[in-house]
DNA sequence: CGAGGGTTTGAAGTGCATCAAATAGTGTGG
DNA sequence: CCACACTATTTGATGCACTTCAAACCCTCG
């Protein structure tokens, strides 16, 4: 699979892309260009590992496109996921907080570009930056409220259902009744992104296709009516649908 | 039930709380006063609704000590808890910087002190003061990481470990290998807290006792042979025994 | 064309949920 | 201090959802 995503328009610098990341809005001049100075743009390739947990943590990353797998291991080898991101969020940023070392392992999912920052410059912009703490602040408080909700949906959808609501996230907002999507990494990760397992994953498919008329076709599905798609999904959850942030 | 808090010393007065809560740490005496002027205690009974979900979001909750429920409810009315919390955690703050409405509900879970701060005082606290809004991103990062291995638990561990990883949680620190705990609530709740069924909750106790040799009377629990605990329910984790964050 | 990863399908097992009912525990008024 | 009412917890029986292990299929790419 390699949809990675959709119409973004075509990257033109750091500068570019840090001036309008959420997490150096208004930060002033001087401290935009320190950090545009210390950033770096690289590429990598699907399969690419960016750190493993226990690294000593020097660097923040941003996503420019592509897809970023976290995950830990636990003491058997198995794999625990624990978040998928893309363009515009950050990781690596909680080790800001931490013991300087990360606490997770990130790996390239699909073909990704990313700018890393030093960590130490970060740390430092939190502390003598009040905007930079502030911009820091929301972006955190989103990404605690998403969480819980994540933590919602487990207790309360089976596997279909979670499915529906992970294809209903990928709708852009205000999307027609009808709308084509292509799964953006391996379904075997969404999978396990949903605490589901692969074969489980692919027989949910199916229960949900029968539930809900969607279509699919290998990495693309084509949802005819979304309105249906919703009542099967989100009954079983707290918030309805048009669940703001947008998250992989 | 009605077992609360340990040995928490007798609580003073609201200026000696807040002066020693995380969130007030350096902020400054006029700050600090401004809140302490401001701030209520309450005092409330198990059942006792604080807010509920859509609520316009007026105050900040500190809990001095107790236990608090937080949760949601689904269009078909059933009920998914958040988190629970006690002594020394807020709630009510994620409204800060959403849309001025509670996205979720509050309910005393077992008898419970709790300090309120008008919201707007903590709005404006955090854009004012730069000590103020690295307390509060401290405070959100730990509260993220503890989700981060919440849904790790959800995924890796099975119902008795679960409940296993829970009694852990609630070992001091520097425990020996032998320890006596009570239950902090409802074993119902507990139970919802962990994502399970209050059935499957007890038999799932059942079967730990079988595996760990920890011992039942009611509310209490003994354990006996700590490393054994930890052996059973840690194996499926990324994070070994003390994981360091306290929490309810 | 063949190799290998990703995905699907099949058969059997396990764990948790559900519904129903019994039991233990707690607080109340007589 | 006891009986009753009510709630919390446990136990039993059964069903469904997800997992597991195994094998087939499909698709891409060298």
């Amino acid at each position: 699979m390699s949809c990675a995503v959709k119409t973004t328009p075509p990257f033109i610098s750091i500068a570019e892309y840090l001036g309008k990341a959420p997490l150096f809005v208004d930060i002033g001049a001087k401290y935009l260009r320190e950090f545009v100075d210390a950033a770096r743009l690289y590429t990598a390739p699907k399969g690419k590992v960016l750190f493993i947990q226990g690294d000593k943590a020097n660097y923040v990353y941003l996503i420019v496109d592509g897809w970023v797998k976290l995950f830990r291991e636990t003491l058997e080898g198995t794999e625990a996921v624990i978040d998928v991101l893309t363009s515009n969020h950050s990781f690596g940023d909680t080790s800001v907080f931490e013991d300087g070392y990360y606490s997770y392992s990130a790996e390239v999912a699909e073909h990704t570009r990313y700018i890393t920052l030093p960590i130490s410059m970060v740390k430092s912009a939190i502390t003598t930056n009040h905007q930079f703490a502030l911009n820091m602040l929301l972006t955190m408080s989103q990404h605690r409220h998403q969480q819980s909700r994540e933590i919602e949906h487990l207790n309360n959808q089976n596997a279909p259902q979670r499915i529906g609501c992970f294809l209903l996230r990928l709708c852009p907002v205000g999307s027609a009744a009808s709308v084509t999507l292509n799964l953006p990494y391996d379904k075997a990760l969404i999978a396990s992104r949903l605490g589901i397992k692969p074969e489980t994953f692919s027989r949910a498919l199916v229960k949900l296709r029968a539930e809900t008329q969607i279509e699919i076709q290998g990495p693309t599905v084509i949802i005819h009516d979304l309105q249906r798609l919703v009542s099967y999904t989100c009954n079983h959850c707290s918030s309805s649908f048009p669940c703001k942030d947008v998250k992989g």
